[in-house]
DNA sequence: TAGGCCCTGGACAACGTTGTCAAGAGAATG
DNA sequence: CATTCTCTTGACAACGTTGTCCAGGGCCTA
């Protein structure tokens, strides 16, 4: 009775827990405990009777507890940049699908592309003790992790490199791609070719732009400071970026945007744009096929299936260096990269 | 010393704990929980001999234990259909901005449109003890939550009602959006329209037929048996289905797909046929403007936001009856849906 | 029938944290 | 100077689970 009044107070509304469960079994505390793990060494008879306990209360074990004792949470944490960005709603679920394979929960977090929230996000991962974590970095310095690295949390970087830190990362050869996009443009008869990226401070943005430049620079051509323009991949900046280009005595003839938000955008402005300016993208975009949008893609799924692969062989103890694992990317022709210079 | 031992052989790695950072600090256990805590009531000098510990040993509090103590997990969960669809990025997105708001991590998990895998998955929240739910239901029978709900843990439905269970939902207005679509159609002259839709099982999918049934009504319309096609929407399906609907003696002239998958399809059949057939879409698609496509949307991030305001208004003790929440839908016509009958 | 063995079940400590409470040191008051 | 009061500090229990270890009972064997 007393035992009752004590529950119902209790914090998680009046949860039932396995002494509850036991003293309703008539049973031992470690007997319930055996049952709910389906340990060996009970009586069917006894299972019985603390099954049917376990109905009768509604237990469910408490896995806070749970942990607290065993030292593993079987959760994973997955910090991306925009959960709302159609590249990492397929990164994620690949990440889910794998975790859920390995019995594992996914926490996940956006980091607005903000290194300090980057930071705030990881520690309180590690502060639950995710067993590990896989993080898209906002920012260009991880030692801020190297405590918890040592500690045993498993870490795998995606998409851009971990900075000042030793640790497995799966990028795509973005650098390669867009040198193969820039290349398909020369290809085509353009000489005057603009690009747009992101921000400097992203790995993956001056990788693509060091692929434009090694693009022209094979095919002997000089690039104009005008071409080029990096910062945040808003549509008002990207739209004022594209317009620079293609105005002006001699505005560019193609564009290669460096990532899907940059293409959404010169896709409407070179709709509204008479002259037939031609595009290549990095990243495939839903219905590129049938708006003919040439783009170099790179599988988000794999991506992610393969960094939350590697993360579990660490957690299984693979003990190996880290590894760098870099995934190549696809140009897809769909018209759009095919048209020959206005 | 024979406590370092103890601790190297710990299972996190050898985490330090507050008890470490108590010794080497030289001072009580409590007083570091105290300044990890920032409660008041401790000196400047002792804080910073503990601060030093903390830095010195890279102490960080174990959340795990924490949650067992407080009972509060400030980790919210979400459970959807599948991340990978462009409706519910924004969705968790969103949700994950209110979270972070209110202090609390977002944990999400893909039922796949299955109901056993959904249940499995919030029984492993609800085992974590997350503070609350906020559900995208793939089945039709949820009392399996009321233990649960009952022990305190506040549940959202979203998109679709719950199924024998009484809670808060917040759900966008399928039947209304549905038929303002299907009018918009017969507006434009048509007496001929196909539907294609998910699978009866899933409730937005008969409320927006139904929406169907009632705008062709509301035109005298009768419908006929072979322009009605519900199941699954992956691509071969609804191509199918399409195609049927566009082949015979008396074809449809125009079409409403049931969902975003449903319209991209649609999108690429039509974009193969010869006569210019009408369309309308439920859910809005990134491109859809420059593509022309004439869609019903609705706003999956404020579905979201709206769902876990609601969930932390529950959590900060509002004890209303479940309420259900509905949001308009809005009709943006874009040209595919005002093309005449063929 | 006695001895030993195996099998089931339970008592107890430990995981790392926080809430309660009491003790001790100074400061303020009479 | 004695007393009270305040402020800082630490000892201890508790959260709900699992690992260790031991006890008791039934069964088999000699």
């Amino acid at each position: 009775m007393a035992e009752t009044a004590r529950h119902s107070e209790s914090r998680y509304g009046n949860r039932p827990t396995m002494k509850d469960v036991a003293a309703r079994a008539g049973v031992g505390l470690k007997t319930v405990s055996r049952v709910v793990n389906s340990e060996p060494g009970v009586t069917p008879d006894t299972e019985r009777r603390v099954q049917e306990a376990i109905e009768a209360l509604g237990f469910r074990r408490n896995d806070s507890a749970r942990v607290l004792r065993k030292g593993r949470t079987a959760s994973i944490g997955l910090v991306l940049e925009d959960l709302a960005d159609p590249f990492y709603g397929p990164l994620s679920r690949a990440v889910e699908e794998v975790a859920r394979a390995h019995g594992a929960l996914l926490i996940n977090g956006s980091s607005a592309e903000d290194p300090e929230r980057e930071q705030e996000l990881v520690l309180a991962l590690c502060a639950r003790r995710v067993d590990g974590l896989i993080v898209i970095p906002a920012g260009d310095d991880h030692r801020y992790l190297e405590p918890e690295m040592k500690a045993g949390i498993a870490t795998v970087f995606v998409d851009r490199p971990a900075g000042r830190v030793d640790a497995d990362m799966v990028l795509s050869d973005s650098f390669g791609g867009a040198r193969a996009g820039v290349a398909h443009l020369v290809a085509h008869g353009h000489r005057r070719i603009g690009f747009i990226g992101d921000q400097p401070r992203i790995h993956t943005a001056t990788e693509r732009l060091r692929g434009y430049h090694a693009a022209l620079a094979d095919a002997g051509i000089e690039v104009e400071d005008s071409w080029v323009s990096l910062g945040p991949t808003d549509p008002a900046r990207v739209r004022a970026a594209a317009e620079a280009m293609l105005a002006g005595p001699e505005p560019v003839t193609a564009l290669f945007a460096g990532n899907n938000r940059v293409t959404v955008t010169a896709v409407r402005v070179l709709a509204e744009c008479e002259r037939r300016i031609a595009l290549v993208g990095f990243d495939d975009i839903e219905l590129a096929d049938l708006l003919g949008i040439t783009v170099i893609s790179q599988d988000a799924a794999a991506v992610g299936r393969t960094a939350a692969e590697h993360l579990f062989r660490r957690l299984d103890g693979a003990a190996h260096a880290p590894a760098r694992v870099e995934l190549p990317t696809r140009l897809i022709p769909r018209g759009s990269g095919e048209l020959p210079p206005a």
